[in-house]
DNA sequence: GAATCATATTCGCTTGTGCGAATTTGTAGA
DNA sequence: TCTACAAATTCGCACAAGCGAATATGATTC
């Protein structure tokens, strides 16, 4: 799966602000590729290749349900990089953009009607009320 | 000084071996670029264009002493990345070519008759026996 | 102040990275 | 099987990064 892990490649994939929003909207649980279209306001191959790169890094994984792709964040393999994945999303709570980011997010995922992009689309758990 | 400090200039510092191998070739202490050009084998304007890389990205500093620049690490100013920076340097003592490179530097330094390029060159502390 | 030495910077060049637009793949349903 | 839709991939381009070679800066020594 992942080919080969080293630091510089670990340090590439947080070298990036698309990547670590990514990184933060998925906090703890699966989120679906359309959310984060909606939330970063980009267009859709942007967000696969991005999310492509750090599935390559092994800091996130996915999941297939039907038409759908989830993404979820992963604990890399090596314990030092695991413990400074750790903090990074710590760090990034921190951050006024991704705090806006987040704010986004529920406020999709929470419309009782939401955008026609995101019609039937699978929420975040968190959201599936 | 540092300009502006955001989590990507940060990573990108971190994202080359070059760059991970000088940081790790400090160690603990001020070290001459006369010797990181001896050590990595490379030519001069390299290790001074990743000097400075660091440098701008709050993670070296550097003081001269008549003809030659000492670079030392230092903390970054922000926490999280702080802890991160501590986090990086004790990953990189367990890499193989990160340890042959102190071993290098060890022997060059203790070596009776320096190699051409160091006669003169002020040694790192511990090794200015 | 001319020569020398250590280091920094500049200059082309090559390679890599991120991008939008277009296309392809994979899945579900009529 | 045809259509519709979500996501991934490809393509061509613009821009950034890293490099060696050459040159500039800054300090020391004669």
């Amino acid at each position: 799966m992942a080919k080969e892990f080293s630091m510089e490649t670990f340090f590439k994939a947080l070298a990036d602000r698309t990547r670590l929003r990514l990184l933060h909207l998925m906090g703890e649980e699966e989120v679906c590729v359309c959310f984060f279209v909606e939330v970063l306001k980009t267009n859709q191959p942007k967000i696969s290749r991005h999310l492509a790169y750090l599935r390559r890094a092994g800091v996130v994984s996915a999941r297939r349900e039907g038409k759908w792709m989830h993404y979820r964040v992963t604990e890399p393999p090596h314990p030092h990089a695991a413990r400074i994945f750790r903090e990074v999303r710590a760090w990034l709570k921190e951050e006024p953009e991704m705090q806006r980011d987040r704010t986004r997010l529920a406020r999709v995922c929470c419309a009782p009607q939401p955008p026609v992009q995101l019609r039937g689309a699978p929420r975040p758990k968190s959201f599936s009320a």
